[in-house]
DNA sequence: CAATAGATCATCT
DNA sequence: GATGATCTATTGC
């Protein structure tokens, strides 16, 4: 499939209903573990919301009270209220006062922390991601970032508290699923705990947001 | 190339 | 009233 066509194409890697006959949904199981294992482990699973779905290349995991960089840190709050709640759900939160950010629920009901999604493969419904982001020059610039790729595949706050193992929003697993090496660094953009190893991408994949 | 300013608003001090 | 889990266009070397 994608990775037998140059990654500067702008075609599709795949059909939808290819897609979706070749993934199955990640179950809540997945997501109520430890948020650093939930992170590691999102690399390589696809995101699907509409026609757009993408291939998670990039993620960072964010922890609870002792994370000084994690909104959770804060305690419970309107904005924070689904971080404490069942994993697989999505915090969207806006940022800048213009971007959108995803993020997976991690952790059982109960204890704070989340995985945001940084950067994505995009592998159909490209087009429509174009025309969402008329200024990406190159396909790896399409969704390589968090407010990026939230655009790119039509995510807003609108989808704040969604359970993403029931939809519109699903995050699902390759039935075979593709092997890459896990490169592990500090989060981009942050102030507090900045040397934090928290951050993980593909190794050699161009569709993360910077190596 | 690298550095920087501007856009623009929910959230918290 | 300041700040921020960003992106883009522009400026300057």
């Amino acid at each position: 499939m994608s990775w037998r066509r140059a990654p500067s194409d702008w075609q599709d890697r795949v059909s939808l209903d290819e897609l979706l006959q070749q993934t199955e949904i990640l179950p809540r199981s997945f997501y109520e573990r430890p948020t650093v294992e939930v992170a590691r482990e999102l690399l390589g699973k696809v995101l699907v919301h509409g026609a757009t779905a993408g291939q998670i290349v990039e993620t960072e995991a964010y922890l609870g009270e002792e994370d000084r960089a994690a909104h959770a840190s804060r305690g419970l709050t309107p904005r924070t209220r689904v971080l404490f709640g069942p994993g697989g759900h999505a915090y969207v939160f806006f940022i800048y006062g213009m971007y959108d950010c995803l993020n997976l629920v991690a952790e059982p009901e109960g204890r704070p922390g989340c995985v945001l999604i940084r950067a994505v493969e995009p592998l159909c419904g490209l087009a429509q991601m174009r025309r969402r982001r008329p200024s990406a020059r190159r396909v790896e610039d399409l969704a390589s970032g968090p407010g990026k790729l939230c655009r790119a595949l039509g995510i807003t706050r609108a989808l704040y508290g969604v359970d993403v193992t029931q939809g519109p929003l699903t995050v699902r697993r390759w039935k075979r699923e593709p092997e890459f090496e896990i490169v592990v660094g500090p989060r981009v953009g942050i102030r507090h705990c900045a040397d934090w190893p928290l951050r993980f991408y593909i190794k050699g994949n161009p569709f993360v947001s910077r190596p």
